[in-house]
DNA sequence: GCTGAAATTGTCACAATTGTCGCGTTTGAC
DNA sequence: GTCAAACGCGACAATTGTGACAATTTCAGC
């Protein structure tokens, strides 16, 4: 297996702790769909295939299937904030990275590829409320969640959410209050 | 591999995450078609004919053998620059995306994949040679080509196209060299 | 709760396919 | 030219697909 891009039937069978023979059952009846390695037809079955089948069967992913750490981009040009904001966040258990301008908030959101990151909406030549409405109208970054990190008032804050933001906390932000928020908006299904 | 026209017995197992040895048999037994090199016959196919073989067994492919076609993300915030550019370019069979600015640049880079961007240098909020650096210097985007459109002098350019810039041109640009560079940068090899 | 039919899953043996290992040779980058 | 990485091949081990049949689970009807 090996951190394999395919699964054979055997592999499926060991991961969904079933007979070979019941995976191959799947495979015939299009439950589960793979494709066969030109041979005896032996199966094959891609990694982003068997995630699907899983999640849809509620069946407990193997951990080489389980997403990895989750990730937030920190989008703020004042390094302090910065660096408060990611020691919070990495105290508990995520994985940060700050963008400062915004050719690299938006070249990280493909590269760093966040679960979440937290905007501040008074940048220098970077407009929060564009970031948020180009984040929600493109569908691969649709995904990502958008907290609000801004000391403007709560007016502001409110034309935010009906942008796009999932959640918004003023400025200064209380470190437990944060945490929550991240935790919450990151919440594994 | 380096984005081979044709591919070992190696490069054929990585793709199809199988064992070097099973390809080979699949070329003895005539299933996957080749050449033979003629030192001691070591295994050649053409893109083309691995190709067929994976559609005929609906194999996934691999990113470069997707056919697809070519993407131009053209960075310029002169609106008539860039239109210029854009109809040039979608003549020649191109398909095209303007950013304006540094987040849409950055993001695009992502949501837009393409394979080339012209830049121009001088943009406000938004430094040209950070941008090529960047690029450069990030796994997911280090293989896009990047085409300088710039007034700035030559020592400018030169200096562009030491931190990574592909090609360069000066502005105003001449139709028939921008469409011959912007070629010439994304043959396919 | 119990029963029994239907559907699903497990077991087993066999032949075919695929994986592994080692060695000597060829390629390809420097 | 030099040298590490990749390659082809043979022999053998491990895995796979299939069919037939047994065991288990599901579920309606009582």
């Amino acid at each position: 297996m090996t951190s394999a891009r395919t699964y054979s039937s055997g592999d499926v069978a060991k991961i969904c702790d079933v007979n070979q023979r019941t995976v191959i059952r799947w495979i015939d009846r299009g439950e589960l769909i793979g494709f066969k390695l030109p041979g005896r037809g032996n199966n094959r079955i891609t990694s982003e295939e068997l995630f699907r089948f899983l999640q849809r069967n509620g069946m407990p992913l193997p951990p080489e299937l389980q997403p990895a750490e989750r990730r937030v981009l920190i989008v703020d040009d004042d390094k302090n904030v910065a660096l408060a904001l990611q020691r919070v966040l990495r105290r508990i258990g995520y994985h940060t990275r700050v963008a400062d301008d915004g050719f690299r908030t938006g070249a990280l959101l493909g590269a760093y590829q966040p679960d979440l990151i937290t905007l501040d909406l008074s940048m220098p030549g970077l407009d929060g409320f564009d970031v948020i409405r180009f984040i929600r109208h493109h569908e691969s970054y649709r995904h990502i969640r958008i907290l609000v990190i801004s000391g403007l008032d709560d007016i502001q804050l409110q034309r935010a959410r009906e942008s796009g933001a999932d959640a918004c906390l003023p400025k200064p932000f209380d470190n437990q209050e944060l945490a929550d928020q991240v935790c919450a908006l990151t919440a594994r299904s």
